[in-house]
DNA sequence: CGGATTTGACCGGCGC
DNA sequence: GCGCCGGTCAAATCCG
């Protein structure tokens, strides 16, 4: 069950996946949100070092969806940490890259962080951030989307700094509809296994967001690692790898 | 036994 | 007004 990707056949919609028409379209109200995408490996069911900074909490799966113009489901996380905690994740598979993971985090916590208590900032636990393990090897990993173009596996080339540049500034300007970056076919050439390769933050002041600023601010403190992602982003563009977080 | 995960159904919003 | 899509809840199941 590797090439079948066109599990989209929940609605009737049986059309290609060539539906450019999702976008422009803003879904409900939109909230602040924040989407980091991050490069996987093929091994990622064994590599379970420090995932995301924001991995750190306990996620329980709520839901998980079909996502129409992505062969790949949808997870929807919870805060399991605290029960009045209302923040939220969203783990999703790139479209045409299987090696993308798409996290969009929504709302924020209402308690301090579980494991700055216990694990501070150098170390880290290594057994939790399994989360993200797990959903990512409930997908099959197998690439083997040549029914398009097979054009998403030249991304290990190195060289693209101007792609980079791109892609950095098309998921800024349109945060809600990161698809849009997959079919530009342009992709991040980045050697990490599993680290954030970019860290996006959408704030939006529909009409009153008081405690929301306070929260949003608090939240990047529980980011210790959001500086060390925006200057390992940089780096990229520089063609050159740090180390980030060291084992 | 408890907690987490899974899967299906239901609800709400938006588009047409 | 109807249909489509996304998001959440709830019950059942599995694992620790």
């Amino acid at each position: 069950m590797d090439n079948n990707a066109s599990p989209q056949v929940e609605s009737g919609e049986t059309s290609l996946e060539v539906k450019p028409d999702s976008q422009a379209s803003k879904k409900r109200k939109m909230i602040q949100k924040r989407v980091v995408s991050v490069r996987i490996g093929e091994n990622v069911s064994k590599v379970k070092n420090e995932g995301l900074p924001s991995d750190l909490w306990s996620w329980r799966k709520y839901g998980q969806k079909p996502i129409k113009g992505s062969p790949y489901p949808r997870g929807y996380y919870r805060c399991s940490t605290s029960k009045g905690c209302s923040a939220k994740k969203q783990v999703e598979r790139s479209s045409t890259d299987s090696s993308m993971l798409v996290i969009t985090y929504t709302s924020t916590h209402n308690h301090p962080d579980p494991t700055a208590v216990s694990a501070t900032n150098s170390a880290r636990k290594p057994k939790d951030s399994e989360s993200e393990t797990e959903t990512i090897q409930d997908i099959p990993i197998t690439s083997k989307e040549e029914d398009q173009e097979h054009v998403e596996q030249e991304t290990n080339n190195t060289k693209s700094s101007v792609t980079n540049e791109e892609n950095f500034h098309y998921l800024q300007s349109s945060i809600e509809d990161p698809f849009k970056l997959n079919m530009e076919k342009h992709h991040i050439d980045l050697v990490l296994e599993e680290k954030p390769v970019f860290y996006a933050a959408e704030l939006e002041n529909s009409s009153e967001s008081k405690s929301e600023e306070l929260d949003y601010f608090d939240e990047l403190e529980e980011l210790p690692m959001s500086s060390s992602v925006f200057q390992f982003t940089r780096s990229i563009f520089s063609d050159e790898r740090i180390p980030v977080a060291p084992s």
